[in-house]
DNA sequence: ATAGGGTTAG
């Protein structure tokens, strides 16, 4: 056990892992005088209770513990009139977490394929010689061949005048990915040029085309040789080398390199100052590291504008502050600076982000009045917000908007609904967005591709993946790590271990290298079979390799434990029997030997009928997730809400509460709040721990819907797994009212579609109260009573209706006269007098109103409680 | 100097 670790600093927050840079310097960020003042909110750790335990030392966390809007979620902003006098943003909410930042990363690859497909510039009125174009033909021509240009400068010499002429080579150069060329053309420019001015133009040009490239290292050269050349110190240089920072999404360095030139007595300016708050929004820096550069500005009497403010929008989005966002753009519109298309596209990514989807349609339909058009940037955004809100139907309903509108498709507005019908399974539809693409020009690329291999992949359709995977190839497009670990992915998920190990040959071989993504999904796709073990040597494995598991990868493993019986009943598709030949020529790789992961698959694909049930045998399964804790404390793995979701769900899925204790004294080690919420409320200590529950239920409301739900959910179903029933529907009735759901419970309907099963039975029985009181006060019921539980299309189990079969059993368990509708399969409907009926007879009010399986105990400790039998329905 | 896309947990 792990008990001997001091308990990690750990944040209720879920956004994305970024292991990459230097997040300690965030700590300054406490230090600054608006983190003092700008929260005026008690800090709810001091409110900690022991909870049957010692309460635990202060850490770090209890000291610099995120503090959150005095309002809720959901208020309006602050009226900016009522305080003339904000000069900064100390009006502003913080971020929501300051440790927020160790998670906070961006993708990457978003950097490189912007590199490729950017919009061109709108050409300038450059000022350029007829020369100069003519010699920018030629040196297309010689792409590849150093010489060659050089050759072509020495011919054009003459003829091109000054910096004008190599700028625009440069550029044109750039433009063309020929960053190579690009340098030489630069140098030879530089050697020729004896004024200081016009070598610096020269340099911050040639800093800012290698940075657009994603040449950051060769910029970085370029800086410093200019520098120790004596005309690189100039502002000019400086920003361009922050923003090619900035768009590799190093905004660590870019803050390092904008103190430096402060040291060097330089003074930043607008585009300075811009640009590096673009670099905390693509580095993923958290809004305070902004809003600290933000001030700076201020004091520095630089005026911020329109690409200020929407930059730090940009960091917002990062950051997922919603809130935040919105009162940026009330600052905007009191300050009178405008807001353009930019503006609004990056407050609706925000708004989408943290799945405020309503909003997001109300402000697109308020653009045309502002005199801003959506153009194909704002509908890819929204409709990549209402895939990711699960709205599918809406998202394909603004393509078609979009249409209308006569706004053109582009690359991305192409992929993002092939992607949509891909994953729907609509593969004919998929194909044909693919072929309507293709006759508007626009090649199918990779991500074309993977997302039809991903979709195939989750329909089971292998034959579909292999002759795509072929075709792809035969359009001489390269596969890339995220094809290699789609496919990989998708046949271990299948059982294909053959498959997934050659995949993994081939991707070996291409040279390409595993990080932590590949390996979380692998790991994922694994545990998806109940292979817990093999998912823990993987993790095991891959730190070996240096590559840091995330919070991502164990929240994986987390959620398996307890899930193995549930997998491993499809039949194997083919290929089992060759396994015994290949082994043997294989044994010659001794390269391939070593490695763990083909082992692994070897393995997998010789003993297929072992899998998950006999790997997970005899309580092996909690001692490796024990295991698998302890690795996550020597990392210092800071444990998220859903990982706290993850144990509470292990929790419902154990058997004994000796098992679930094991997993709870996790949850303790990780945060001694939600521990205490949770633990609380399974001894039914509800009106002690209430207090310190409406607070953590207050820290869960600031993650987006979905992840607020699911922690929700998950206790709510550990506390009715253990028959703390009247917990449970405390629980849902406070989700409820904070909208946790975002469904409706109306008169005559109850939707349960987004809850588990616990929840939606508790909720079932606070429904049915409801409704017996109206009954009761004399008040006539609809006609039409309807109870909704989807079909699963929620559950990540494709055509999983457990909730749908849990309700059925409660409302037939309790008499109720509720009936599967015959055109609705997931639900459930009676008539308002018939259910009246029944609520006035006498026994049904008991039948509703929950009993706890065991009441208040008198023992504190948890252990000491009898085993109970898991709870049937 | 600014906006949208494809991998990981729920």
């Amino acid at each position: 056990m792990a008990s001997s670790t001091p308990p990690p600093h750990c944040t209720l927050t879920t956004t994305k892992p970024y292991n990459s840079h230097h997040f300690h310097q965030q700590s300054l960020q406490n230090n600054h005088h608006h983190h003092q003042h700008r929260h005026n909110q008690p800090n709810w750790t001091s409110q900690k209770v022991s909870l049957n335990r010692p309460s635990q030392a202060p850490t770090a966390r209890n000291a610099a513990k995120p503090h959150h809007l005095p309002s809720g979620p959901t208020a309006a902003p602050a009226p900016l009139s009522r305080n003339p006098n904000f000069h900064s943003l100390s009006t502003l909410p913080p971020s929501k977490s300051e440790l927020a930042a160790d998670f906070s990363g961006r993708r990457s690859t978003r950097f490189v394929s912007k590199m490729h497909f950017g919009r061109p510039k709108t050409a300038a009125a450059s000022r350029h010689s007829l020369a100069a174009e003519e010699a920018l033909q030629q040196a297309i021509r010689c792409s590849g061949d150093d010489r060659c240009i050089d050759t072509v400068l020495v011919k054009f010499e003459s003829r091109l005048s000054g910096s004008d002429d190599y700028i625009f080579l440069l550029r044109e150069l750039g433009n063309r990915g020929e960053w190579s060329m690009a340098i030489r053309c630069f140098e030879f420019a530089v050697d020729r040029e004896r004024r200081r001015n016009e070598q610096g133009k020269l340099a911050s040009s040639m800093i800012s085309i290698l940075g657009r490239l994603g040449k950051v290292d060769l910029a970085k050269k370029v800086f410093e040789t200019a520098v120790n050349g004596g005309y690189g110190n100039t502002v000019y240089a400086y920003s361009a080398l922050i923003s090619a920072y900035a768009k590799s999404g190093f905004c660590y360095e870019a803050i390092r390199l904008f103190e430096s030139m402060k040291v060097s007595g330089l003074k930043p300016n607008l585009v300075t100052y811009n640009a590096l708050i673009d670099a905390c929004g693509k580095g993923g820096a958290d809004f305070g590291r902004a809003s600290e550069i933000f001030d700076d500005m201020l004091r520095s009497g630089v005026q911020p504008d329109r690409i200020t403010y929407n930059s730090l929008l940009a960091v917002c989005s990062g950051a997922g502050l919603w809130e935040t966002a919105r009162n940026l753009f009330s600052e905007m519109l009191y300050k009178g600076i405008d807001q353009d298309i930019y503006t609004y596209n990056t407050l609706l990514d925000v708004a989408c982000n943290g799945g405020h989807i309503d909003m997001a349609f109300e402000i697109m339909s308020n653009m045309p009045a502002k005199n801003v058009l959506p153009n194909e940037v704002t509908y890819s955004t929204m409709i990549r917000g209402c895939a990711k809100a699960g709205r599918l139907d809406r998202a394909l309903s603004l393509f078609n908007e979009m249409k209308y509108a006569g706004i053109k498709l582009d690359r991305i507005s192409y992929n993002t609904l092939l992607a949509i019908y891909a994953s729907l399974g609509r593969f004919e539809e998929a194909l044909n967005v693919a072929k309507e693409m293709e006759s508007m020009g626009i090649r199918k690329d990779v991500v074309t591709y993977n997302a039809l291999l991903d979709g195939f992949g989750k329909q089971g359709m292998y034959d579909k993946v292999n002759e795509h995977f072929r075709e792809m190839k035969r359009e001489k497009l390269s596969p890339n790590l995220l094809t290699y670990s789609t496919l990989i992915s998708v046949y271990s998920k299948g059982g294909l271990y053959k498959e997934a190990m050659e995949v993994y040959r081939e991707f070996k071989q291409e040279g390409l290298k595993a990080d932590v993504v590949f390996y979380s999904k692998l790991i994922d796709a694994l545990c998806k079979k109940g292979l817990v073990e093999s998912s823990a040597v993987l993790l095991d494995e891959m730190t070996k390799k240096g590559i840091r598991p995330n919070v991502v990868t164990y929240n994986s493993i987390i959620n398996a434990f307890g899930q193995s019986a549930a997998v491993d009943n499809e039949p194997q598709i083919e290929s089992s029997h060759l396994i015994v030949l290949e082994d043997a020529t294989e044994m010659k790789l001794e390269d391939h030997e070593e490695d763990r992961v083909i082992k692994i698959f070897k393995q997998l694909a010789a003993n297929k009928s072992r899998c998950a049930k006999e790997e997970s045998r005899g309580g092996e399964e909690i001692i490796c997730v024990l295991e698998v804790f302890q690795k996550m404390h020597k990392l210092d793995i800071k444990p998220n809400v859903v990982t706290f979701s993850a144990i509470l769900n292990a929790c419902s899925r154990c058997s004994s509460f000796e098992e679930a204790s094991l997993l709870l004294e996790e949850l303790r080690l990780f945060d001694n709040q939600v521990y205490g919420v949770a633990h609380g409320l399974l001894m039914g200590h509800r009106e002690n721990v209430w207090v310190q529950a409406l607070s953590l239920f207050d820290e869960v409301k600031q993650m987006d819907s979905s992840t607020a739900s699911a922690f929700y959910n998950a206790l709510t179903d550990m506390l009715w797994h253990f028959g703390q029933k009247r917990g449970a529907q405390l629980v849902v009735l406070e989700g409820k009212r904070r909208h946790v759901w975002e469904n409706t419970w109306s008169d005559s309907c109850l939707d349960l579609h987004l809850m588990s099963s616990g929840a939606a039975r508790a909720m079932v029985h606070a429904w049915l109260l409801n409704i017996r009181s109206i009954v009761f006060e004399g008040h006539e019921l609809p006609k039409l009573l309807s109870i909704l539980t989807g079909w699963g299309k929620h559950s990540k189990v494709v055509g999983d209706g457990a909730l749908k079969r849990a309700i059925e059993a409660l409302l037939i368990s309790i008499g109720s006269p509720f009936r599967i509708s015959k055109c609705n399969i997931g639900r459930f409907t009676s008539t308002g007098s018939v259910v009246a009926a029944w609520l006035r007879e006498s026994g049904t009010l008991k039948v509703l109103v929950l009993q706890d399986d065991r009441t208040q105990t008198e023992s504190p400790r948890f252990d000491h409680i009898p085993k109970l039998q898991p709870l049937l329905l």
